[in-house]
DNA sequence: TTCTCCGGCATTGCATGCAATATTCGAAAA
DNA sequence: TTTTCGAATATTGCATGCAATGCCGGAGAA
């Protein structure tokens, strides 16, 4: 346990691996890179100005992330999102996420949850003004993000911890909350503070309840929006 | 779901660093190198008789699969697995291979469960026989493993396999069937072919259930074992 | 036309040497 | 005696060059 922490805290120095594993993976979110596109080491290399061994490893950590995918002989290709790849995501946070918060209920400690509430609070805040300002919607993502995280960090359990954030990772950033009306980002601040509320009476069947529910509704949104597109696809294409 | 399978089958090249990899596998395995053990990258790559650079490679997949963990400037530690661990794995398990199972209702095919009878039937006529022949049990562990893993498989979730083979492989080596008396294994077999019941009524509340219980049964049974061998740490202490 | 074989080529895989950096241990000062 | 500072040392991090290997296209034969 006491490693574990450690290894959570120590702090990565920033090294070339890590400049060029940040860089790959801003520019396959900026759509620099697309997807089904071949990148090779060798260019990369060139282009950020390092020899071929960081441009190496840090492939190694984008293919076991996801982002990228190996052919063998044919070099590293950026990874494609679809459907499917958000139907699984959404089909183990489903089960993890609730179980987490649930295991949270008996574990989590006064600083954590007070820290819990505030990133609420702030969330609260800029929905109230986003109607007018649209650039809040990445700000709300981001405490988003750390609220998810820091809830499962509350389950005491580190490999969980890890293998969410993995998970959920690159699905978080691809889908943000550009595509969700006022009313649906007040139901989801409600559900943040329904779930707080079960920690805080520390029962268990409750939290995991409301946050299947969260998950749901979420995953509700992601198709009504993925439908629209594919319509709209389709209506461009004939 | 093409490229994931095509992944999924790639025979990977037996290369420089899959030989160091496995090679500091199975010495962690078989205690050469012992927990909290320090390793370090030039002592493997004399040993081996091969370079740092493919021994630094395997070192990284080793960490991301939690054999070894990183400390800075003092080289990769052997993780040492307490229960701790156990407890965490096992949180995991329960919630996605049941999971697993109720979706591998609705999408396995008839090809697979078949192949899953032939399994449960091979480790029945093993089970039969292990009272006069311990080193079946073995055999029997490596059958289970592959029955579990064909399970999720089922679920037609490829993200749900890899994460869970992740997190069971290193557990399921650690932990066999060598602590299980006949009758605890005769329960785990009928468990298999409850959960195969299931899956051919297509009945995904009671696949889940089985696997749940089966899940449960085998860490009551780990704990047992846990409890004992501290209670004789302890004798032996004193 | 189509199939097969072979050689060039692109790409990854590995070895080696050097650079950067944190740790540790000893010495000197308080 | 304790603390602090510094240099030696051990370790990882990176660059470069060469080796190995599989792919692809063209030439020749069926």
């Amino acid at each position: 346990m006491i490693e574990s922490n450690r290894r959570v805290n120590a702090s990565v120095p920033r090294t070339a691996k890590t400049e060029v594993h940040d860089a790959i993976k801003q520019r396959i979110l900026n759509a620099v890179y697309l997807p089904h596109e071949f990148i090779r080491e060798a260019r990369v290399a060139q282009e950020l100005k390092v020899s071929r061994t960081p441009v190496r490893e840090a492939f190694r950590e984008l293919i076991s992330e996801g982002w990228l995918e190996a052919i063998p002989h044919q070099g590293a290709r950026v990874s494609a999102w679809t459907e499917r790849d958000a139907r699984e995501v959404f089909e183990i946070r489903l089960v993890l996420e609730p179980m987490a918060v649930a295991l949270a209920c008996s574990k989590m400690d006064r600083v954590r949850l007070d820290h819990l509430k505030y990133l609420a609070s702030q969330m609260e805040i800029l929905t109230e003004k986003v109607e007018t300002h649209a650039e809040f919607r990445n700000s709300i993502s981001a405490l988003n993000h750390e609220f998810h995280k820091e809830l499962i960090a509350g389950s005491d359990n580190y490999r969980l911890m890890t293998t969410l954030e993995n998970i959920v990772r690159s699905s978080v950033i691809r889908r943000n909350f550009t595509n969700y009306k006022p009313e649906h980002l007040q139901r989801s601040m409600r559900h943040h503070r329904e779930i707080l509320d079960a920690i805080e009476s520390r029962n268990g069947g409750w939290a995991e309840s409301i946050m299947r529910s969260h998950l749901l509704a979420a995953y509700d949104l992601h198709l009504n929006v993925s439908d629209l597109e594919n319509r709209h696809q389709h209506a461009e294409d004939t």
